[in-house]
DNA sequence: ACGTATCGATACTAATACGTATCGTAATAG
DNA sequence: CTATTACGATACGTATTAGTATCGATACGT
């Protein structure tokens, strides 16, 4: 830790503050671009001009476009509900279906691929992805099995780290490669995923 | 199918023939440079420098940098061999280890991601992506399957579309988000794979 | 009231890429 | 040999974006 210099590090500097309303809508504007857009199209300028700000209102606050989106993905930090209802199957099935319908979801699909792009020139912006959109979501099944192993209805050796990749690259691959970009999943996808990787997790 | 008009289609123009060698240098710099530095670096200037030809000469087989990533993708278009062992456990294992090691695949996780992100503008740069690097290699697995049915070592009631999802849904995922972005796939990871989701294929 | 920092807006330079045109040269058909 | 097309190289005008500078106005502390 760096020490603050200042006595009184929290006394608050002279002049007009910076305004929330311009941070809101920076990042709003952001992913508004991204998803509608895509990440070539996602400019400062772009966003300056989607967000009514000036480009000098950005770049007092971020230098580059990159700071943007990982400011904005955890923003868009979520609190994931973990299901509880007593079976691990159900909860499980739970998970996918709210996967499949959460806004959050919707704003990963066209943005997750351009953001893997960027990884090898810009790592801090797929751990950001990774951080604040995948891990959430992959700790909450991680959580269902455990409790599962702990009940009984889930075997004992079960591989977990590798169902939680397993269950989003199934869902995302399906999503990204075979259906229309524009298409939603299928309603009955997460039962599909479930019926056949179910057999490799409940117990005897 | 639009009737030529001319009686003998096939004689050659007059003139200078255009150079074979400057059509392979195109494609491969095109890949180059996607794999080494991403969609956003890959430019009509760009190729046309390492490939070491003017951009007339581009300009004249290409209108646009998709149509020649398209072009490319078609070029890469390889023979998948379908083990068979005997066993489906054992074919989708030893299809699981030589996707590990195969060049194309070096080639499909760089591009893949950024790939998927033209998607919505470029519909045609995703197809290819999918006819000549997916679908031999999905074609493969349900192949595998479909055999291992008629065998009797699958239960008949598998769902093989799924399953030629999952297997290269959960190993791409795992590569592009959970991976360093140099790094290559674990030795024993088609194993694991394997081991989880075998129980949903394996007839009792 | 005064000093200071932020605000949105606008103007500007530099860099990059596109797409076209032109050059002298090379390769092929007739 | 002549006509035609392709070649790599270079130059050019246009468009987009980055990043900086400047403007008058605004919001806050003292």
């Amino acid at each position: 830790m760096i020490p603050d210099h200042d006595a009184a590090p929290k006394r608050r500097r002279p002049g007009r503050p910076r305004s929330a309303r311009a941070d809101r809508d920076i990042l709003e504007a952001t992913i508004q671009i991204l998803v509608e857009e895509g990440y070539q199209a996602l400019t400062i300028e772009g966003i300056a001009e989607r967000a009514g700000v000036g480009k000098t209102t950005i770049y007092r606050r971020f230098s580059t476009v990159e700071e943007i989106i990982v400011r904005a993905f955890g923003a868009l930090d979520l609190h994931v509900d973990v299901p509880d209802t007593g079976s691990t199957r159900e909860d499980l099935l739970q998970l996918g279906h709210a996967f499949r319908v959460q806004a959050s979801a919707a704003v990963m699909f066209p943005v997750m691929g351009q953001i893997v792009g960027t990884a090898l020139s810009n790592p801090a912006v797929l751990d950001a992805f990774r951080e604040h959109l995948m891990k959430p979501r992959q700790a909450t099944i991680r959580k269902i099995l455990e409790r599962g192993v702990e009940r009984g209805d889930v075997r004992p050796d079960i591989d977990i780290e590798l169902i939680a990749d397993l269950i989003p690259g199934g869902i995302i691959f399906y999503k990204l490669f075979q259906l229309p970009p524009d298409a939603d999943l299928p309603e009955d996808y997460p039962d599909r995923v479930l019926n056949t990787i179910w057999h490799g997790i409940k117990a005897e």
